[in-house]
DNA sequence: CGGAGGGTTGAGATTCATCAACGCGTGTGG
DNA sequence: CCACACGCGTTGATGAATCTCAACCCTCCG
């Protein structure tokens, strides 16, 4: 099974970056490929953690729900995204959910070679303590944003991330989910969503179907703030609107 | 510098968990003990990160502005509780504010002797990634928190937890901060927060000054959920409210 | 004594969720 | 080929919940 060909569709997952040859396939060596149909639910609040699961295609979302019915979301995922890697340190049981939103293949990742590995093999404890890390701080920005963002701002942040991921050049890019599944990650309804959006044309950012069209590179900025400014290649250029508020 | 003893006063701080004595020297032989005023900030948004911060007296908490003056409290610091180990790992500049709440004395942990740690010391690194999966098991809960659940909700569950881990078996226990700093941290108001505290008298829960009475042992099982009925020690006794409930 | 900070209470304003209806594109079955 | 249902998104009207603002009480402390 050489998955690691694979690979190259995507970004290359960070939890094997810089790995040696010998720890990957340690892992590869143990997996197996799984594919599941649309809405498919992969792991339930209080399961015990059995996988970590790596997307291969597809998308998967991770989220907690209550029993009114109401849904969190906490993170979607897309190829080369992996979930569960952080659930296992916790001890216990699964706080969160996951479900595929289209159809998805995923690699299972053992429970077993990573509680293994991660004591065998710094680079790799060291991978996952970057991966934990980025969601925590992902995690950070949802927080600040529904106590202190209205609507707008939180879609004006979440365009300017996906502006900056997807190479900060293009005056168009797109978005990666359903407006509904985004308007639930952004703690919304999707009306609440539509309508923010609509606000959103007259400060030139305008969306039809899944396509985001900014009247010009600087429309965004208004969004940025001080740690996120660091991730844009034009921080330091002078027309950066962040630099000049200060 | 021995300050190994100082440890007995409060938990031991999962940094130093199961750490060999010549790991735990390294450390300890470049940190600084210092002692801050009330209100003292000591890492700002944008600043890049220099020291892991060990509570060893007072209080702290860390959390975001933004330019119109709101704050989202991200997490609040006791004796024996750290930060800053996870901003580390992010790469790129702090996302959040450091401040003292009253007069605290921490030990400054250099950056170098972290990151130099975490590629020579596998259990640290675990130690680490437990530390910062704990903290994003908490943010997952926030997040759920001001999403999918009412006020009265968010307090419940705040109060079950410090109600774990104060050990269970006391009908009464402490509020550890003021009731400005539980609300904005719960995402509310100090008005919306008081408000609530009165709606919880009916539900047999009463607060005085910090100190706070239940009527009942399962007075708060109602907040409980699947993962958190884990750490309670009453979990599989027939009369917990969660098990009740399946 | 007087001021400051924390907490509570009340009244009013605002914002977002809710509910309902509609448009549009797609797929399906008669 | 048409009719219909369904999922998704949008729009409008309504209402409820929480924030805001203001007043007040209390305790602590100079």
């Amino acid at each position: 099974m050489n998955l690691l060909s694979e690979f190259n569709h995507f970004k290359k997952p960070q939890l094997f970056e810089k790995l040696s040859e010998e720890s990957q396939k340690r892992i590869l060596e143990c997996s197996v490929l799984k594919k599941y149909e649309k809405n498919r639910l992969l792991v339930q609040q209080g399961d015990t953690p059995k996988f970590v699961y790596l997307v291969m295609s597809g998308s998967l979302k991770t989220f907690r729900i209550n029993d009114e019915g109401g849904e969190a979301t906490i993170r979607m995922l897309e190829p080369g995204d992996t979930c569960m890697e952080a659930v296992m340190f916790m001890g216990g049981p699964s706080p969160i959910n996951v479900q595929t939103l289209t159809e998805s293949e995923t690699l299972l990742i053992p429970e077993r070679i990573i509680k293994t590995l991660v004591f065998e093999d710094t680079q790799f404890s060291v991978n996952l303590l970057r991966i934990v890390t980025r969601h925590y701080k992902n995690a950070m920005h949802q927080i600040d944003a529904m106590n202190i963002k209205s609507p707008l701002q939180r879609i004006g942040y979440y365009f300017l991330l996906k502006h900056i991921e997807q190479g900060n050049e293009s005056l168009e890019f797109k978005l990666p989910f359903k407006k509904q599944m985004v308007a639930n990650y952004l703690g919304m309804t999707p009306e609440t969503f539509s309508r923010s959006l609509k606000q959103m044309r007259s400060m030139g950012v305008t969306v039809e179907e899944d396509k985001i069209s900014l009247k010009d590179a600087r429309s965004l900025c208004l969004f940025c703030d001080s740690d996120t400014a660091a991730l844009c290649a034009d921080h330091n250029k002078e027309d950066c609107q962040f630099c000049l508020l200060h």
